[in-house]
DNA sequence: GCCAGATACCTTGTATAACAAAGTACTATA
DNA sequence: TATAGTACTTTGTTATACAAGGTATCTGGC
């Protein structure tokens, strides 16, 4: 088990998250987003982020529209839908609640509270 | 595109990182797992929780000694092995900076600095 | 006009993992 | 010896990240 795998894992649900929200704040083509979040340390490949974009336009989330470059062939600039924008209102609330959840788990160190733990049982002598 | 799709996603690498951090604790078994995560309302049922044990077991990240029950057939209670502990110690890294990253994202409200946006290219008259 | 390089977007195949649903095995009790 | 409860397992489906390779457009040098 390569720890590059649950990596992978922990990013999955996240990028979803930050894309539309950085689409949320102006229209911003492909090349942005990834620079933006490689700015922001999150890994992300054209062959990851391409499909996705698809996806959330099939699902009616976000729109785009051409606009020519002065610099190369023609972008799409992306925009949020208002289903865009009520979903991402709803990650929201996911997210936090993924974090604070987690931090439950993770900053308990007791454990003898709710935890019998009857490592061998003592109280019958298991002999077959 | 249904939302819970998306928070599985979500849920996905974090999963692994909570039952680490259980088994880290103090020797348990896959329902002490489930109540665990479940009363800090990260939803996981069995179908998702034993294959994962397993997983982690074939990689030697945990280890399981069969312990019999004074109600019931035995149970396997897990325990973390060193190689265990070390992926738990860099997952809680790749945790943290994830989290980090995604703040960053989501709480950059402006966008006017280094976003162009030009959306429809004033510079030319783009008539063909 | 033509070609090389850069930019931007797209597609295909593979691997991984969550989950639903159904199944197996063991224990206690009536 | 049934029945119910507990614990662990397996199979099939679906979704998604990613590598790698592909297509189309534009600019600038010749």
């Amino acid at each position: 088990m390569k720890i590059e795998n649950t990596q992978v894992q922990m990013r999955k649900g996240i990028l979803e998250y930050c894309i539309l929200h950085i689409i949320s704040r102006g229209e911003v083509y492909a090349s942005d987003m990834l620079e933006e979040l490689t700015s922001a340390k999150i890994m992300v490949v054209e062959g990851t982020l391409y499909p996705l974009l698809t996806r959330l336009r099939k699902a009616g989330l976000v729109d785009y529209q051409w606009v020519e470059s002065t610099s190369g062939p023609p972008r799409k600039y992306y925009t949020l839908t208002q289903a865009g924008q009520d979903f991402l209102t709803q990650l929201k609330t996911t997210w936090e609640e993924l974090v604070k959840s987690t931090n439950q788990i993770t900053t308990n160190n007791n454990g003898s509270e709710s935890l019998p733990t009857p490592v061998t049982d003592p109280q019958k002598s298991s002999q077959s």
